[in-house]
DNA sequence: CCACAGGACGGCT
DNA sequence: AGCCGTCCTGTG
């Protein structure tokens, strides 16, 4: 199956390695091969052509527009950014093809609480596995691709299951979510209808889902919630650097923070982040 | 061998 | 409410 549009706002190292997805790689001819659903895709830029191919549950065109959120126009977000200060006018230069992606729920959350307190090699080895262990083959050009794992097929697997494929101390975190959402003592089909305060809340509840994890499953999974500002590292040093100026970055508050993204940013600030984000990342 | 990188959590003040 | 030690693995 195979699908093409035209774009200018469309980049695939932008959209791949800024830290939102860990299942997309690199192929040698530069395209980007990944997973996602019971899907296999590749995506390959020509010029301001984007080619998608691939094994697809359902229809291409259907899938790539909402899992590439292609209906928004991103010109125009990246315009009401740029007009906010030259910090995001430069990001926004930086990070242009940039796109949130819309990613399964249950798959953000997993793999957000595999996240913490990781690398991005270490986190993308750890759901390769996990994948691999308890997820569905689909065979791609001589290739093997594995789906990642619904609940009910983590269903079975023990804490020591997972400490194997490299979790470390996450192990009992993805025991005890996996089990809430399965129990449905936290219900993933409400969190859609929820404002973002009260859906935040109900992912805090999540083993191993804090502050900066629930703000990630908020912005990058079908959520979306452009609402939220996921602090880490990188966005602390980012922000104390343009606007805080604090010598000691350290000694920077969580509080201080978001009250700045609040103010500056308002109600696209997790857009905000994601650009200043990868430019910091990117350029550091 | 050690230092460092990266968030959640629980025990403490 | 804020502070801090601990959790695990890979890299330099």
């Amino acid at each position: 199956m195979e699908y093409e549009i035209e774009s200018d706002t469309f980049e695939l190292a932008d959209i791949f390695e800024c830290g939102q997805c860990f299942r997309w790689n690199k192929e040698e001819n530069g395209s980007y091969t990944g997973v996602f659903h019971n899907n296999v895709l590749n995506v390959e830029k020509k010029g301001n052509k984007i080619i998608f191919k691939g094994i697809c549950e359902g229809n291409i065109e259907k899938i790539c527009t909402d899992y590439f959120d292609l209906d928004r126009d991103y010109t125009k977000i990246k315009e009401e950014l740029s007009k906010i200060d030259d910090n995001l006018k430069r990001s926004v230069e930086y990070g242009k093809g940039i796109r949130i992606l819309n990613q399964d729920l249950w798959e953000t959350i997993i793999s957000f609480i595999i996240s913490a307190n990781n690398n991005i090699p270490r986190i993308k080895g750890i759901i390769e596995r996990l994948s691999k262990a308890y997820g569905k083959k689909i065979v791609y050009n001589n290739k093997e691709y594995y789906t990642f794992p619904t609940p009910e097929e983590l269903r079975n697997v023990t804490v020591a299951d997972f400490r194997k494929l490299g979790l470390g101390f996450r192990d009992i975190r993805l025991y005890e979510t996996t089990h809430m959402i399965l129990d449905k003592e936290v219900d993933l089909q409400k969190l859609d209808k929820l404002p973002t305060k009260l859906a935040r809340e109900e992912l805090l509840r999540l083993s191993g889902v804090g502050p900066k994890v629930a703000d990630c499953i908020l912005l990058f999974s079908t959520l979306k919630r452009f609402d939220v500002f996921p602090i880490d590292v990188w966005v602390r040093r980012v922000m104390n650097e343009l606007y805080i100026k604090n010598e000691d970055e350290n000694k920077v508050t969580k509080k201080e923070i978001q009250k700045l993204a609040d103010e500056k940013f308002g109600d696209i600030q997790g857009l905000a982040q994601q650009y200043l984000f990868y430019w910091k990342r990117e350029t550091a």
